[in-house]
DNA sequence: TTGAAAGCGCTAACAG
DNA sequence: CTGTTAGCGCTTTCAA
């Protein structure tokens, strides 16, 4: 059992005091040079290792971050996790990370380890069960930074990092309408939840500027799994009037509406068109490949986490990543 | 700004000493009933968060652990840290994470945080650009358990989870034979990395089980992405005496495989059959869905996090997972 | 340029 | 059952 040796232990080697120690330690410039190089050989000597606890505790800085989201093993969420934590990395701070698998429960559960934690920063996407929001705010008296992603709740004052919604969804149904599909069908998310009430705006202004008045638009809400969107499409292909398209907030229910489709003989893009969101990798690897948008989830990461580094405390941020539409084949209907 | 209020203050409140609080708040038996009910009504009323860091340094635990993959955005790693976080989270740990990106530098980087950080285990993987995994050994002299999994050193006394690597080669290859298949290369990875020796062992086995021994083995090592599974497939195809299947140790260069041959008029899986390793969500979306083998990674993330709580310090455990091969179209020749 | 002293908030002997 | 005391290892005044 090798035992860490500490700044007092360095102090007797060195002949100097702990405080001296500490300094040299952290490069502060009132130490001089030589003191600076013999204090850090001595302590590379003995294999000295910092004790960043009793540091965060006479500091006040834990240098710890914490994220919570939803589920890491969505590819959005470790892309956004991975680039945030590469930048944090560099910076010196860690990562904590939480799954509050969609439960408010969970989610209260991790924001107290959070505080409990003392972290300095706190990024996170709500969960689908977060109706309210509020209890956020003992984080922002505690002057714990929030920053938010994905599932923001803008009435809070926390900085965000987004991508623009309303305008991918507003570009990714005008191109299935100029592609000549005219029956479009929207698969949506909770109501409650921000990205996809804007996600349905784009969808349907989109087709209020296309003058495809006849046609009303048909959204059907919470369609977010494959399983869902296999069961909603073949519900549509029994209907008298059917769709000849679908936009879906997500990949996965797109996936399930082109394998019913398929199932039921349709072809695609010939008969029926379909779009999905995330662009998750199978998306491009389905035959026909899969339109979709991609989010930019690595670049939302690291955009949050400079956002947290650059350290503008009083100003909320709220920032707009672009993101860009993937048009594949599944919505390149032949003229 | 609300200051987090201590013991001291809730001691004060409560015209009690700090250490009955303290005592109170974490259950002690020693407290009766009735004070412990009414110390904990009182740090709820005022917001009460105890300070973890504090605690930590205090006892020498810091309910922190920490896991080192080469990065998160893999399936299979954002898989298993989600189980392990689910498990760990559930007895009050928290998991700080560290991507390697697959370098030596990043990864002793990693493990000094996690020295510093003084956590309680470290779960790792590891990285590619490690050769000499001996400096390991600090943590182990720190009674810092180890846990590693997928990338492991059977070298060191470290507990590892890990799944069969060898028989999953061997039935995999013994699958593809018994199809048909006589001429089958193998796609390899670096060969210093202990999973991929064992993949190719499982293939050179059942191939010289097999008896068809006038096809030689043909292993091409380091072909883990996409773009080199592509190319090396190319090549094959080029060559006089044609492959016609494909063994790979990785599903993306498989895919790579897969496209490639599509490219150039082959149909899989008549002409050539394929299987990857991993079971990424994309292999099952692919048409015709690939021949792949199930990890299990969740529940080797839960079964690292047990191995871990139920504390057994001094014995190394070996844990190995079952895997499955999960058989699709692209290996299946019609007869 | 360096050191002494105090204390971050908690836990754990030890004593009562 | 409860309180007193003494730190965990570090940073940071303050004084020299």
């Amino acid at each position: 059992l090798q035992k860490n040796i500490t700044i007092h232990e360095l102090a007797k080697i060195a002949s100097l005091s702990p405080s001296t120690i500490s300094r040299a330690l952290r490069d502060n410039p009132m130490i001089p040079e030589s003191t600076r190089l013999s204090v850090k050989e001595i302590a590379v000597k003995y294999g000295y290792r910092p004790n960043s606890i009793a540091s965060s505790l006479r500091s006040g800085r834990s240098m710890i971050t914490g994220v919570i989201v939803p589920r890491i093993n969505r590819n959005f969420f470790s892309n956004l996790i991975g680039g945030m934590e590469e930048v944090l990395f560099e910076a010196g701070y860690t990562l904590l990370i939480f799954q509050s698998h969609d439960t408010h429960n969970n989610e209260v559960a991790g924001v107290r380890t959070m505080l409990n934690m003392r972290v300095d920063a706190v990024f996170m996407s709500l969960a689908a069960g977060t109706l309210d929001s509020s209890y956020l705010n003992e984080l922002s008296e505690k002057k714990i930074p929030v920053f938010m992603f994905d599932r923001v709740d803008d009435s809070l004052p926390f900085s965000s990092v987004k991508m623009n919604d309303y305008e991918a969804a507003y570009l990714c149904t005008r191109h299935i309408i100029q592609h000549g599909y005219r029956k479009i069908v929207h698969f949506s998310g909770p109501g409650h939840i921000m990205v996809y009430r804007e996600r349905k705006r784009g969808y349907l202004d989109a087709l209020a500027e296309s003058g495809i008045s006849k046609y009303k638009p048909l959204i059907i809400n919470n369609i977010l799994t494959r399983e869902k969107g296999f069961t909603a499409m073949h519900e549509l292909l029994k209907s008298p009037e059917k769709a000849d398209a679908v936009f879906s907030a997500s990949d996965f229910s797109a996936l399930g509406a082109l394998l019913a489709a398929r199932q039921s003989g349709y072809s695609i893009p010939d008969d029926i068109g379909i779009a999905g969101f995330a662009n998750e990798p199978f998306t491009g690897f389905l035959q026909p490949g899969m339109t979709s948008i991609d989010q930019n989830p690595v670049e939302m990461g690291k955009t949050l986490a400079r956002l947290f580094l650059q350290g503008d405390l009083k100003e909320v941020h709220r920032r707009v990543i672009p993101s860009k539409l993937i048009i594949r084949d599944s919505t390149l209907k032949p003229a």
